[in-house]
DNA sequence: ATCCTGGATAGTATATTCCTATTCAATGTA
DNA sequence: TACATTGAATAGGAATATACTATCCAGGAT
């Protein structure tokens, strides 16, 4: 246990750098026995002589006092290292953003927001970690993300989360099916075939909710936790999927074309919304992203 | 002006390594309430939020605070090394010594007093400087020395010493000298012929006074401050020399064989002595120093 | 001798830190 | 759903530390 304080190790450096108490006083808007305490008590504590009293000049430093001079100078340059690094957390747009996103967001939008960002703000480092929508908000949480990019499902009270964007469900299917070149779908015509499930909470249950909604029973041929591979196995006519997310390309990983459709029905749309701790303080450069990617999303999708 | 502790630093260290305020409390004996208070207040003076509050199940940091906790446990660490090595200066036999010597004592008895001192004790340097009298002093008092090894002659109040050793006067002759074969050597004797000075405070002082205490007048011939120049120039026969200090050896710098004589004159002895700065407090190695010092000169020249 | 400079000390008010006791929110359990 | 448990926060009061003003004291300067 440290007996010692920074604010005696200040008093000590001042008076050291100008061989004087009372002119370390008057720099330091204190009084002259504040300093001369102090001192005092740094001796006793630190059990050692810094100061040789010169009656009537001032003081000079003893040996010993001069080498700790030196080292009670780089603590407290040390000091406000750390005092500033905690200080700029909240005052300056730098350090460190810790952000989760949930899976099939990630490549989507991650990519243009980091880069953009970043260029705005150089001295910002950004930790992207990809999640589903239980382990965001655990992490939200437990610490371990300041944000999170997630669709606004299921979310506890203890999370508060801004929207940034709606989608409305849409229909995937192969090139070839009977289908593409229908207008929109109803999900009626089509709940017999075969259907390809994304299957990551929180976006299992609600494409299974849209079908019960309209009293329909989908036929889950196959379920993958990967938007990939449902898009691979949509493309391979393995069957039809029915998505939200929607990657700007029209191939698969394995060269085949798609096709989206819009569904018939008036449906909930799915609302991607930037999520933080609800008691939590936001630091500046949280709340920096926040707004950035606020505009962001207006910009590209700002009718939903 | 720093406003966080470093108590408070230790408390949020603690904190965090556990997980929980109240077994940092328990581990370092203090109540469950100051930590937390400790961690409340460095939150708002740092202005970040360092911790998040689980209920029931403690506290885990935000990323802020995960990063700061590196930090603080690195400037803790550095604090403590500042504490151990000023208490180290006090406690264990290492550092620095900062040691002052008189220019013709240095030759004579420093290169064994360093070497053997540093011998038992390897953790130790010793910083040596020869100086006259006046500056050593000088030294003393401004902090430049902690101990210096002197003449016991003018020293003022604020310096307190121990002695070491006491030297007799002697007559130096050079070889050929009409006077070599003599036992001992009345000042009266010699006193009418060519007399090479060693010019430097005090020894120049007490010299002449031997010479006024036995009335009569030295013919000074020669003057330097430098022991070795007064060597070769009796060694040349310019004339002899009244020392105290006498190195082993009997041969000047060029290769001259000298003579010393005894005085027969009861006079005042010198005494070499180690001084320090009387109202300063002596730091463990000073003593360790002084000591040795002590039993050396004890040993190799224990009846003066 | 006398004044001036500059650090130490005395006495006191205020702030901080600590303690104990209690409250409050969340968890886990009957 | 109620109820004990956990663990942090808060309240109130005692002890401690820090600040101040006023004064003292030792050593240089005049």
């Amino acid at each position: 246990m440290l007996n010692y304080t920074l604010r005696q190790l200040e008093y000590f450096v001042a008076a050291a750098d100008r061989g004087s108490v009372a002119r370390a006083a008057e720099r330091l808007n204190v009084s002259q026995p504040s300093v001369s305490n102090a001192i005092a008590k740094l001796e006793d504590q630190l059990g050692v002589q810094l100061f040789i009293r010169q009656h009537a000049q001032g003081v000079s430093l003893t040996p010993t006092g001069r080498r700790l001079h030196m080292e009670a100078r780089d603590l407290l340059r040390h000091a406000e290292d750390l005092f500033d690094s905690a200080h700029s957390a909240n005052s300056a747009i730098t350090g460190e953003l810790s952000l989760g996103c949930f899976v099939t967001l990630g490549p989507l939008f991650m990519p243009a927001l980091v880069t953009l960002f970043t260029q705005h703000h150089p001295a910002v480092t950004i930790r992207l970690r990809e999640a589903i929508q239980d382990d965001l908000i655990n992490g939200l949480v437990n610490g371990e993300f300041d944000l999170a990019l997630l669709y606004d499902l299921n979310l506890p009270d203890a999370v508060e989360s801004k929207p940034l964007a709606r989608f409305a469900p849409y229909i995937l299917l192969p090139e070839a099916h009977r289908l593409s070149g229908a207008g929109d779908i109803s999900l009626t015509d089509i709940a017999d075939e075969p259907f390809v499930l994304l299957d990551v909470p929180p976006s299992r249950g609600y494409f299974l909710g849209l079908f019960e909604a309209a009293g329909l029973q989908p036929n889950v041929i196959f379920s993958s936790p990967s938007l990939e591979m449902v898009r691979g196995l949509v493309g391979q006519s393995v069957g039809y999927s029915l998505l939200v997310t929607r990657p700007r390309g029209d191939l698969t990983y394995d060269g085949l074309r798609l096709v989206t459709r819009p569904l018939s029905e008036a449906t909930q749309e799915s609302t991607v919304c930037m999520a933080r701790l609800a008691k939590s303080r936001p630091t500046r450069l949280m709340d920096a992203f926040d707004n950035f990617c606020q505009t962001w999303f207006s910009e590209h999708y700002g009718d939903g």
